[in-house]
DNA sequence: AAAGGATATAACCAACTCGTTATGAAACAA
DNA sequence: TTGTTTCATAACGAGTTGGTTATATCCTTT
């Protein structure tokens, strides 16, 4: 375990990343931008708020390490970062032996069988339909 | 107390959820429950802070799904909750083409790299990208 | 140079968070 | 009963958050 400035915990910037995707507005960004880099203004359109209340989402994603930002004339394209996300998704790894088997959404786990058959497919003929 | 009905995101407790995850205190607790269920006194002896402090976090965990409580006499055991961090896991799904790729830890960059050999170990093509 | 579009910053406010201390309530033990 | 242990709740203050409107900044276009 790593032992930062913190006493107990990791790393501050898990701090900053968790409460970055707590805001539904925030995760709703990140799901934007997981189909591509968007403006400020493309990303704030679909919102209810403000476009200075998504810079300031932005901003804090950015602080969170979630996105990084390009610069296209007097643009700023948002990018989503995968590293961070990534953090967590190393943190929740020390966790797995208690959400392995917890039941999650149902296509996840049909997603786990489906890639278990991909790899045995050789043999039998299978039926699954998809959806 | 609270309201749902978001436009744009996931159900709301995706929002207490990350909430709670923000908290160094509250991760070390969660970290110390992974060891084993505990009661409040138990949870709260290495940390720097009151009890009520402490059962505050704890309501606030619980509020998020991440625990729960049972009752035996006096004591108020505690209990991780695996099926909650399994949602989170599910969300972060959604973004496994963007962390999957990132470099996170070495073993787990490593587990992947054999879960891929272990599938492809039939056809030799493949130039390499490197780094 | 002047105008305009895209974004950031400032100032402000209501609501929430996290800590504190003091106290309350429930279960046990004498 | 009386006292003790374990935990929760109330009340308060400081700091943070998330929204607003107004304004500043930067870059492009005319």
């Amino acid at each position: 375990m790593k032992q930062a400035g913190y006493a107990y915990d990791e790393p501050e910037r898990l701090d900053a990343t968790f409460a970055a995707l707590a805001d539904p507005t925030r995760r709703a960004i990140l799901a934007r931008l997981a189909q591509g880099d968007a403006t400020v203004k493309e990303i704030a359109a679909p919102f209810p708020v403000s476009q200075p209340a998504i810079s300031r989402h932005l901003k804090v994603l950015e602080n969170a390490g979630l996105i990084s930002r390009g610069r296209v004339a007097q643009r700023r394209p948002c990018h989503l970062e995968g590293r961070q996300l990534r953090l967590v998704v190393d943190w929740l790894e020390n966790y797995r032996s208690y959400w392995a088997e917890a039941y999650g959404h149902l296509d996840e786990l049909l997603d786990e069988l489906q890639a278990g058959a991909a790899v045995r497919q050789s043999s039998a003929g299978r039926e699954g339909q998809g959806t």
